[in-house]
RNA sequence: CGAGGAGUAGCGCAGUUUGGUAGCGCGCUUGGUUCGGGACCAAGAGGUCGUGGGUUCAAAUCCCGUCUCCUCGACCA
């Protein structure tokens, strides 16, 4: 029912993807681009969702035992070159201050990519006994990363994340808590951003620079591509030997801990964004939309329809439902268009025919359905709510279920990416395999399967060790 | 860093080929009528044409340099 004009805002989500990404992302004021390359301002809307995300996530790690801290921004060099393997892996996209104060500084300072180094050198300053672990610490900063493309969201110089490390007396325990923490992360993504995932170990190539092993969750963007939405990473004794984190344990002996880390970023802005959007704008997920139900007046200067409003707004915040009036000066045509551009999950509409009536409309935004109700009858809206979370979530693992397909071939594995499709295949377990189904799909092993069923690797055809998901990906 | 595209009013663009008073739509401001899918009328404000140099009587327009942004690749949350 959107007229021409309207839709024409925004690019066709079927024929330029990329394009309708950054249409929707600044038209619904998300975000803007900042005046340094790659980096972007999140605006009060986009930032809501962030608050939104930031609360739900904090949550699940307060009950789960891990403490809030703060750590520097700015990390010695030296740090960095102490892990052979993490500063190889982050060096090319380091930002780094060479003078500060007006004078040259003696030893260049790195804006963290990642804390593990900083962080890493106090756990060694903290931990001395067994007694002391484990020590379990989240920290939401922002992090820097000097990429060479950039996207809202999706990539870019500057971004806010929340970074856990933890450290433990065995490599079991570290081990553990790794899962632990990325199956965190896929419930939060499932009950909160109404987005499924799949989770499993990354391959050698796609892990964590410094890690023994790299975890993560993929999910699947409306183009068929998929998009890491978080990782977890077991560090096994690397870090430790590097920032000498050791301790007394209970026989006396001195031994180096185990860490872990686990991260997820604004980058789920993104991904959610990219998993339930249509030509029409946002679709939020009730649980992080900043506005859950505006209320659009119809011919309100009318005597009561404000005020009717107001009361239903009144009632609806009442129950804890983020609700709001929106009496601007714009036609209530307008105001549909708006709304829904920016994804607010629930419209009502209020006029003096629904006050003379005692009813309301009720519009959802996933289904561009409306139905009548109870005017004031708010455990109806609450209701609507839950099943615009539910079906979001159903509709998009069903359409992730059915993008999901296997192949025992290169050609049948190009022909599935080209689909916009996940590809399940065999594999080797050899590099060479892995750069070869890069290079000849444009596609990379997104994560292992847990189950292994695939019989021959999908390039050479051997004996296959793994089944990976294989995906283009942002 | 490679390939393509673009910088002119807040946004989207025309004007550049052929140099000659900087335009259009939307938005914005004020007043009025409207209000159930981007309403209408009237009056207004707003630009050293990304930037530096050159050619010329005269440059948005021609020439050289430079910066930025977007899309696609290689690198990555």
């Amino acid at each position: 029912m959107a007229n021409d004009k309207f839709v024409s805002q925004i690019a066709d989500i079927e024929e330029d993807f990329p394009r309708w990404y950054t249409d929707v992302v600044v038209k619904t004021k998300l975000v803007d681009y900042g005046p340094v390359k790659g980096t972007m301002v999140i605006r009060p809307y986009g930032y809501a969702i962030w608050e939104n995300i930031q609360r739900e996530i904090d949550a699940r790690f307060k009950k789960a035992g891990v403490e809030n801290a703060y750590f520097p921004l700015l990390i010695p060099m030296s740090f960095m070159t102490k892990e052979a393997e993490h500063v190889e892996g982050f060096a090319p996209e380091v930002a780094v201050v060479t003078h500060a104060g007006g004078a040259k500084l003696e030893e260049p300072l790195v804006i963290r990519p990642t804390s593990e180094t900083i962080i890493g050198h106090m756990m060694g300053k903290w931990v001395e006994s067994w007694r002391d672990l484990p020590l379990r610490m989240n920290q939401w900063c922002n992090v820097m990363r000097w990429e060479k493309t950039t996207r809202p969201f999706l990539r870019t110089s500057e971004f806010l994340w929340q970074e856990g490390h933890s450290v433990y007396a065995t490599g079991e325990e570290a081990e553990a808590e790794t899962q632990d923490m990325l199956h965190l992360y896929e419930e939060f993504a499932k009950n909160v951003l109404c987005m499924p995932v799949l989770v499993g170990r990354k391959t050698e190539k796609e892990k964590f620079a410094g890690a023994v092993a790299t975890y993560g969750m993929e999910a699947m963007m409306h183009d068929g591509k998929s998009l890491q939405a978080g990782t977890t990473h077991y560090m096994g004794q690397n870090f430790a030997k590097a920032f000498g984190v050791q301790f007394t344990d209970k026989d006396g002996a001195l031994k180096y801990g185990y860490t872990m880390s686990y991260g997820v970023s604004t980058r789920l802005i993104g991904a959610l964004i990219m998993t339930h959007g249509d030509q029409r704008g946002l679709i939020l997920p009730p649980p992080v939309a900043p506005v859950q139900v505006v209320i659009v007046p119809i011919a309100q200067k009318k005597e009561g329809v404000l005020e009717a409003c107001n009361a239903l707004c009144e009632a609806l915040k009442g129950e804890g439902v983020r609700a709001k009036v929106d009496d601007s000066d714009n036609s209530p045509g307008w105001k549909f268009n708006e709304w829904e551009m920016k994804g607010v999950p629930v419209r009502i509409e209020l006029g003096p025919r629904d006050i003379e009536g005692g009813k309301m409309l009720l519009f959802r935004r996933d289904t561009c359905e409306k139905c009548e109700a109870a005017l004031g009858d708010t455990a109806c809206v609450k209701a609507l709510l839950n099943s615009i979370s539910r079906d979001l979530y159903g509709r998009a693992k069903a359409r992730m279920d059915e993008r999901i397909v296997g192949a025992n071939t290169l050609g049948e594995l190009l022909d599935g990416v080209n689909g916009g499709n996940f590809v399940r295949a065999g594999w080797c377990g050899e590099r060479a395999c892995e750069d070869k189904v890069k290079e000849f799909a444009q596609a990379t092993a997104r994560v292992l399967d847990e189950t292994n069923d695939m019989p021959v690797c999908v390039c050479c055809g051997k004996r296959a060790k793994h089944t990976v998901f294989f995906a283009r990906a942002y």
